[in-house]
DNA sequence: GGATACTTGACTAATTTAGTCGGGTATATA
DNA sequence: TATATACCCGACTAAATTAGTCAAGTATCC
């Protein structure tokens, strides 16, 4: 079990923007310099993040992107959603009819990834941006 | 965010055991069978168990595996701790001293993993084999 | 002696991940 | 209005991981 890199770097950069907190729009070059993350890769990032409005965009010079809310509103389980990572914490494929292993029943350990499923997103669920950044 | 096959199968072979729990070794091509299981592959998963003293092996005809103790003392986090499961759940390199992104600092994102590893692991700590068998 | 079943290492195809590349478009400021 | 800045977006790829298979054993019961 392993977090992948998007949604690390989306919380790492997300918590840069929020610890400067300045009405002004922060560039993705700046995150990338402090954060040590591709300007490119922070781009496939921040799409997301907008998409799911999370981030407001700035084009032109002296743009960059904004919180759409204020950080302590933030909560981490919408970041994760936005990067489509809430939902594959389990094993067994929830949306087969078949059951899980092309079964007509559900396997033993069914609702055991369920259970745990609930159980990481209540985490997310009551973490906030806010908190990150107040240690 | 995603279990690997191993540790999911490893839990239903061993919920599958725990529910005939009967003295006699249960065979491999058995479970196999019975949770559509390729038979070789439980042969690596059975092979870190005994390792881990979750089972004992019996030889010969009539031989199979047999678990080591019984299943309301058998934690899920030790069936994890077996396949090397249970450890993996943070995004940064702990033990690199150079701090996260090769930098001297802590990112800061970096205690968070740590606490989602702790509530992981303490929700698979809590979890007993017996407990997946009783619905 | 043969069937059964565990034991073990090596190998591989498919998938996923973690990015890069390259060419845009919008806009603020000089 | 020129130009630099910075967002926008699709396509591609190398490396790692996963999910197994294959093959060749060894131990024990009947």
């Amino acid at each position: 079990m392993r977090l992948n890199t998007k949604s690390r770097y989306a919380v790492m950069a997300l918590a840069d923007m929020a610890s400067f907190n300045k009405s002004k729009p922060i560039s993705l070059r700046d995150i990338s310099l402090r954060q040590s993350i591709s300007l490119q890769y922070l781009e496939q990032i921040f799409l997301k993040l907008k998409k799911h409005n999370i981030v407001k965009s700035v084009r032109g010079s002296n743009g960059g992107y904004v919180l759409s809310k204020n950080s302590n509103n933030i909560k981490l389980s919408e970041i994760f959603l936005a990067l489509n990572e809430n939902v594959k914490t389990i094993g067994c494929d929830k949306n087969s009819k078949k059951g899980c292993n092309g079964r007509s029943t559900k396997c033993i350990t069914h609702n055991l990834w369920d259970e745990l499923d609930l159980h990481i997103n209540a985490f997310f669920e009551n973490k906030k941006l806010e908190d990150l950044i107040r240690n």
